[in-house]
DNA sequence: CACCAATGGTCGGAGTTCATACCAAAATCG
DNA sequence: CGATTTTGGTATGAACTCCGACCATTGGTG
C-alpha cells in the first residue's frame, strides 16, 4: 500500500529542530528571565558551573552568553569569593517608536502567541486551581499578587505582573504548562516593550487578579480559567487594537 | 535596592537551552513524524536539500539522522533520478511488558504530557472552530475523520487518530498551538505503545470525533472544546488508572 | 544515444560547542 | 598570616555541525 502524506501536514508539523545557536539560546533565556523579573534588579544569578547544569549547556558557552549580557549592560560580574553576577539591567519602558517597524512576519508570531497564550494560562490557572497547594504555594501566589498590588513604577508592574504570571503556572505542577506560560510571557514582554500602550486599566487588572487568587485558592477551576481567560481578552485586545 | 528572586521561580522557568544534539533531534523528529502518520508506510520525504532546509540543519547532519533511520529499518533509500527515501516501518502494537520497566521520571514526564494535551488540544479545537475554515480545510477535517473510521488494524487506527489530532491543531491557524500538540500527540503514541491497554472503545472514540467535526464545522466553539476535553479525559483516566 | 534533470553520496575545511584541567581573585576561618 | 573555600577566568584538544563544491546514479526527453 502506497501513500502519500496529507500535504498540508509535513508543514505544519515539521520545524527547526533547535533553533540558533547555543549560545544565543543562552543570551535569550537569560535575558528573558531578567527582563520577566525571574531575576530582578540587584539580584544574582547562581554560580556559574550550577547555572551551566541548569541550561545543559557548557561553562565556555554560558560565559560566552554572559559576556554579551555584560556587553549589554544587563548584568556585572565579581570573581572570588562572595563574588557572582549580580543584575543591573534597570528596566526600560516602551518607546513610541518602536510598533512602526515591526515586520509583518513579526506580527504575525505576536498574534500567534496572544493565541497561544489564551489557551495556556487559562489552563494553567485551571490546574493550579485543582492542584492540592500546601501553605508555602498559597503564601507563593498571595505574595506574588501583592507584589503586582505595591508596585509603582510601570516597568515594575510590568515584572511583578509576569512574576504573578509565572507563579500561577508554577503551581499548576506541569514543567510543559511552566514553559509555555515562560514563553507567551516573553513574547507579551516583547510587544509591551514594542507598542506604545496607553496606560492598561490597572485598578481592573488588579480586580481581576484578585478574584484569580481567591478562585485558584478557593479550588474553583472553571471560575480561575475564566477569569484567566478574560483577563487575556483584555490585554489581547488592546494589543491587537495596536497591532492592525 | 537589592532583591533576590521568588527562590521558586528560576528552577521553574530555566529550562535546558536546546535538548541533546542536532543529530539526535532530527532522528526523533523524523522518527515521530513517521509514527505519528504524518509519513505513513509507503509515503516518501521530501528530497534530502529540501527537508534540511525545514529542518534548519546541515545536509550532513540530516543525512546522518537518515542513515540511523535506516538502521533502523524505518526507512530506505534509493538514489538517481526517482529516487529518494521511502517509509519502511511497519507500524507495532504496544508490548505488555514495557510498561514495567517505566522509570519514575518517565511517569512523571508522561502524566505532564497528559496534563498538557488537556489544556491545548480542547484550546486548538476551540481556535479551529473560531476560525475562518475554506472548503479546503473543511474536507481535510472530514478525511481525517473518514480515515481514523475507516482504519482497520489498531497502528493503523492509532496513526489515523494523530493524524485527525493534528489535523485539527493545523485548523487553528496557531503555529505555536500545532507545535504543543505535536509534542504532547508524540509523547501519547509512546505511552500508547509502552502501556498494554484494553482496546479503547473506538466506537465511543469515533462518536467523539464525529461531534468534535460537527462543532468545529459549525463554528461552535465553546462545544468543540468541551468535546475534546471529554475526549482528553477519557484517554487520561484509562492511561493514569495504568501509570499507578 | 547523448544530454539533462532530479535525486543521493563524498570531501575538505571552518565554525561552534563541549569536557577537563588548571589558574587567579577574594573572603572566611583558625 | 596561612590555609581553605567559593567564586570567576583561561587553555587545550576533541566532538559536533555546518557550508560549499563536486561526484555518482537513475530516469526522462529529444
Amino acid at each position: 500500500m502506497t501513500a502519500s502524506p496529507d500535504h498540508h501536514l509535513p508543514g505544519a508539523v515539521l520545524r527547526p529542530v533547535r533553533g540558533h545557536h547555543a549560545f544565543e539560546a543562552c543570551v535569550e533565556q537569560l535575558a528573558t528571565a531578567i527582563r520577566l523579573g525571574v531575576y530582578p534588579r540587584g539580584s544574582t544569578f547562581p554560580p556559574e558551573r550550577e547555572l551551566a547544569a541548569m541550561l545543559h549547556v557548557s561553562r565556555a558557552t554560558l560565559r560566552e552568553a554572559m559576556a554579551a549580557l555584560r556587553q549589554a549592560g544587563l548584568i556585572e560580574t565579581t570573581r572570588g569569593r562572595g563574588g557572582g553576577t549580580v543584575v543591573t539591567l534597570k528596566q526600560r519602558t516602551p518607546s513610541a517608536r518602536r510598533a512602526a517597524r515591526v515586520s509583518a512576519e513579526q506580527r504575525r508570531e505576536w498574534l500567534d502567541a496572544l493565541e497561544f497564550r489564551r489557551i495556556v494560562e487559562p489552563g494553567a490557572a485551571y490546574l493550579a486551581a485543582n492542584a492540592e497547594l500546601d501553605d508555602a504555594m498559597r503564601s507563593q501566589l498571595e505574595r506574588a499578587h501583592d507584589e503586582v498590588a505595591g508596585a509603582r513604577r510601570r516597568a515594575e508592574h510590568r515584572q511583578a505582573d509576569s512574576r504573578f504570571h509565572l507563579t500561577v503556572a508554577s503551581l499548576s505542577g506541569s514543567p510543559r504548562t511552566v514553559e509555555a506560560v515562560t514563553s507567551v510571557q516573553a513574547m507579551l514582554h516583547e510587544m509591551l516593550l514594542a507598542i506604545p500602550v496607553l496606560e492598561t486599566n490597572i485598578a481592573h487588572s488588579d480586580r481581576q487578579h484578585a478574584a484569580l487568587v481567591k478562585a485558584i485558592l478557593a479550588g474553583r477551576a472553571e471560575k480561575a480559567r475564566s477569569v484567566m481567560e478574560e483577563h487575556c481578552d483584555d490585554t489581547a485586545a488592546l494589543l491587537r487594537g495596536l497591532l492592525g
